[in-house]
DNA sequence: TGTTAACGGTTGATTTTGTAACTAACAACA
DNA sequence: TGTTGTTAGTTACAAAATCAACCGTTAACA
């Protein structure tokens, strides 16, 4: 009983959304997976330290939204394979500050690399014009300002 | 150690992708999980089937790229609730007909209406040229046509 | 035909995520 | 101080996604 009006599931922008996130995250996904073995949680734990510089698990949850137990999980193992270290902050002892490993920073220049060009590369079959539109249109859709 | 350069992780595209995608998917979620126990690969299947009508598992594989296990449980949750049935094809035992029950179809109409109104308020923050270009991108980017 | 490969779909084991309850530390304020 | 509430982060358990192996059926073709 196929439907008779102007609403398709390929314009429902969660739908939409969706594929596009899903798609455009593929070729990136594999990088990060192949050569560092990541999760999408950990490379996202990386990045914002290496954009940032020092932040504890809660800045990262502020910045990012990403629940407080993926990102503990996503440290834990950024931790055992030594691509960040924590540190005690003495005047508030609940939380710790999370710093990049030399090794941490080696993997964040070189993904920080690949994504900048795979960026420019998702963008290429746009105009300039459709890209900052979509951009800007992304942010308001995030709540992003 | 922040960066000094243009590349900002609320700008790349997979990852702002990602953000607006989780949050505009949010509070549809709410209504399909709390109206009818859904999960998001069974609203799917029932949409699929509601706006295309009677499809195999492996047609709405290819509609949607969900892969084929998600498909298979979303349709053996939906069948046992009983929004849908599966009809055998003479011509091909391999696969099923799948249509929607009464039930199926009135639950179908209940979340195309809901999606609808939401899509709306979605699109209210953009202009209606904003609008039209995002959907233009997200096509491309999902590889849509 | 008989054999082999491919296909549609399902199942089971493993990994990842989500939810809630928890611990330890701090804050507010009587 | 001490009691109560809140916060940062972890852990345990359930739910869900992923991946590979599988079954029955159809296709290809020697």
């Amino acid at each position: 009983m196929p439907q008779k009006d102007d609403f398709d599931l390929q314009n429902f922008l969660p739908y939409l959304l969706n594929q596009a996130a899903e798609e455009s995250s593929l070729a990136f996904q594999q990088v990060y997976k192949d050569r560092y073995g990541m999760l999408r949680t950990e490379w996202r734990v990386l990045f914002h330290l290496g954009l940032y510089g020092r932040l504890t698990a809660k800045d990262i949850g502020a910045r990012s939204k990403m629940h407080k137990t993926k990102i503990s999980r996503a440290v834990q193992r950024l931790e055992e394979r030594r691509f960040l270290t924590r540190a005690p902050d003495d005047a508030d002892r609940r939380q710790e500050y999370l710093d990049l490993t030399t090794q941490g920073r080696a993997a964040y220049r070189d993904l920080h690399g690949v994504a900048q060009g795979y960026d420019s590369v998702l963008a290429e079959p746009l105009t300039a014009e459709e890209e900052r539109v979509l951009r800007a249109a992304l942010r308001k859709l995030a709540r992003m300002g």
